[in-house]
DNA sequence: GCGCACAATATTGTATGCAATATGCGGATG
DNA sequence: CATCCGCATATTGCATACAATATTGTGCGC
């Protein structure tokens, strides 16, 4: 997997354009865990200096989602099995009260905006974009933290959202494929129908759902990141 | 208040370092919400680059603790009221839980540990340094979540921690001087029989306490900075 | 005397150059 | 032939110079 474009884009990115634009392929999966990324290779990129670009690469370090190493670059995160199991208990723990918060406060408008979410999500899984749709199925998730008024609570599962999207890359088990836009779309229903109780119950068996569905036997801890590269190899 | 002091400082700081040393001058109300952090002024104290001086401002951003407005420099922050009553909410969602899990987890060493930290406490509050007890106390919380093995939460409850910190800054009302050491020491004591539920329940009222303990009524939010920092010269 | 425009100053934003460090290759050696 | 050591190269770390922008002070006109 490379990083170079063929044509270099428009010199007028920012910082938080470029942070933004990483998130997002991070998010879509077409930037693998464990994928390098350069300073200068993005600073040719983006048309910016590297100062752009390191500050761009501090703020997902500081969401987790990338990992500095001192001397040696910056790398797309890859999340051990146990802070993979925390992220999902941590969610599990904030998102169900979220969802009760949301469905009190929301708007028809609040939730044409989640339909229209769904329709997109559908769309992107029709046409094959699979790495969209788990874009979007996050997105769902933090639209209804935003539609609960709690920013800060919003803001944490934003963190939370992208770290999940590495998780998913590292352990998701295809066994499993079933798609959860079901779930999204009785979690709607429940919202419009301003049913708190329901909402709660809802998101926290969907997350429960989200979270079984991933592969996290135990392994050693030690080297893990070695051995799950090298796991790839070792099946057949 | 200014940030100059009379001697600099060894020039081996780091980022890091320069981020500690102003998240816990922030912690112990050395330095006022508002204050202006200057980058010539900060890179003289510490003997480093402006570069390094803003790694460490754009850290202490990204946990909200510092507002950095463009072209105009790094501030402490100022929580509007709206995020106050956010953060303790989030606090009082995530700690009871994290209190019970430390309980289960609880070793005589991380007794040991809390029972020390209490002491501390209790010297600095007699020793008049009531900044350094607030610091102490925060830490207090920190611990706990640390003891319950959750790395992940104890990250999101470290900047709530710090966040806290600026909230009583803001909005503490001095009537309710109520020292809070007993109701640490209380939860020590659940925790140290690993009695989980009665550990969250402790969290709980806890955090309930401190929040009510805040001044949350509303107040014109448009240049409530300004107003804040003329309200103490009004006094007298 | 008051208000406004403009200039001077100070501070941050960005780019770039040099230093430090890790990595990989090639030759020497057992 | 394998292993180890040292050098070449590439990449990041840090500092500094320059550009852009906000703020403040001054003077002019009214």
């Amino acid at each position: 997997m490379t990083l170079t474009t063929a044509k270099s884009v428009a010199a007028n990115a920012t910082a938080n354009t470029i942070a933004q634009a990483l998130s997002r392929a991070i998010h879509e999966h077409r930037l693998a865990p464990g994928t390098k990324l350069g300073e200068d290779e993005l600073s040719d990129i983006y048309g910016v200096s590297r100062t752009i670009v390191r500050t761009a690469l501090q703020s997902l370090a500081h969401q987790q989602i990338v990992e500095i190493k001192r001397n040696r670059g910056a790398f797309v995160a890859q999340p051990s099995l146990a802070k993979a199991q925390e992220v999902f208990e941590v969610r599990e723990l904030l998102e169900p009260r979220t969802a009760r918060a949301a469905a009190l406060h929301a708007t028809p408008a609040d939730i044409a905006l989640l339909k229209d979410h769904i329709t997109q999500e559908h769309a992107a899984m029709d046409a094959g974009e699979s790495g969209r749709a788990l874009y979007l199925s996050g997105k769902f998730h933090l639209e209804i933290a935003r539609m609960a008024k709690q920013q800060t609570i919003a803001d944490i599962i934003n963190v939370l959202i992208a770290r999940s999207s590495l998780i998913i890359a590292l352990y998701w088990r295809r066994e499993s494929a079933l798609c959860e836009s079901q779930a999204h779309h009785a979690l709607i229903n429940a919202i419009g129908d301003n049913n708190g109780a329901l909402s709660e119950e809802l998101m926290q068996s969907h997350l429960v759902d989200l979270h079984s569905a991933l592969n996290l036997k135990e392994l050693p801890a030690v080297e893990q990141d070695l051995r799950a590269m090298l796991l790839g190899d070792a099946k057949p």
